[in-house]
DNA sequence: CGTGGCTTTGACCAGTTGGTCAAATATTGA
DNA sequence: TCAATATTTGACCAACTGGTCAAAGCCACG
């Protein structure tokens, strides 16, 4: 059967989308090559177009993947929880995305800064769906006075930005900070903001 | 004399600069071309070469231009001000530049996700060096009681950011903002913010 | 074993890329 | 006005790009 999933194509495929990963995370769909791909993949490029269809299909494979990872912790939030514990723990998940899977972090903004062809009808369909909802949640622990009022979409672009900022700008971040870890400050500036900003007096 | 620099010199040089950062700034360096570039300057592709040496020539160019532009709010920060004021001076505008000059947040956004290969010295160095500074004056800010204590860099990456979010992210920001203008709120948030995480009770 | 399908590859292709160059065309200053 | 200079361009090039293909190697299973 050409269909089954032999251990071997598993197994390529998996090296093919690591090593896409990679490249496209770095120089984005259009500044990478097949040629990269492959070499990194330690494969020929015909190997890999036997793989998959297209560079083309390489990229979406890994968006496809990735946005999955993206919506998920979004869905976590638990409107019965606890506010400030809530967006805490959101925001920390975030954290840690962004120092254990950095790259998929700038696959994302390379393709969100060239205008996300690809992805724009999920930022706007999905997501925009499941912010909405987040918001109302929000919006009704502001009402309750069980946090600050604040404007939930911003406070989540905060969350988004500065958690994002460490894995997509570490080189800048690290540039600063020279030895110094980044993401030890970093949790704790994040919730020292997030208390200032939510945490009713 | 090949030298001097007549008005068609002048004017040619900004079209191409211009059009060179519509470009760059959208597909990053390798991801653009000198015939897209061409074409938005609406010069011919040699006619581009007579001007600037080569495409890396003209990306450089914009590199330079833009780091000016970029250090200098950081060294308008007066020690000797308000504290809270001056932190959100700062901030302010640099949310102004996301807003009258989001390619070239765009265009450093790409640069720095590549790795920085062009301008990781000027970060480790001149940058580095003045955020050392700011650093110190904020350290002192906290120690005389005029700010709550925080981590001056944390603080500094918090409004990098979230500012250089709403330029570089825009398309996301407005696909959940839908037809609301995100600089409207942003200002408000940012500003919140940054009094909760700064301002003495 | 051997054979049929899975996997890999070298050779190749057409289109694109950054860049060159000589010739043609504007522009300028005496 | 006209020649010297500045500007523009069409034609071209070698290297690289994504992708194809037929042939060769490989492997499991009868």
């Amino acid at each position: 059967m050409t269909r089954a999933d032999t251990r071997i194509q598993k197994k390529n495929q998996a090296v093919i989308l690591e090593a896409g990963l990679k490249v496209f995370s770095q120089y984005g769909f259009r500044g990478s090559t097949l040629d990269q791909v492959a070499e990194a993949a330690g494969l020929s490029k015909p190997n890999l177009l036997y793989y998959f269809r297209s560079k083309d299909a390489i990229y979406t494979a890994l968006l496809a993947k990735l946005l999955e990872n993206w919506l998920e912790p979004l869905r976590a939030i638990d409107p019965m929880g606890e506010p400030v514990d809530e967006i805490l723990a959101y925001a920390t998940r975030k954290l840690d995305m962004s120092q254990h899977f950095p790259r998929e972090s700038r696959l994302f903004a390379n393709e969100i800064i060239q205008g996300a062809p690809r992805i724009g009808e999920v930022l706007s369909g999905e997501l925009r769906e499941l912010v909405d909802e987040i918001a109302v949640v929000i919006d009704g622990w502001a009402a309750a006075g069980r946090i600050k009022p604040v404007d939930p979409y911003h406070l989540i672009f905060t969350i988004w930005s500065l958690t994002q900022h460490y894995a997509d700008f570490d080189v800048q971040v690290r540039a600063i900070l020279g030895d110094v870890d980044p993401f030890d400050g970093a949790a704790t500036h994040l919730e020292a903001m997030l208390r200032g900003l939510l945490q009713p007096k």
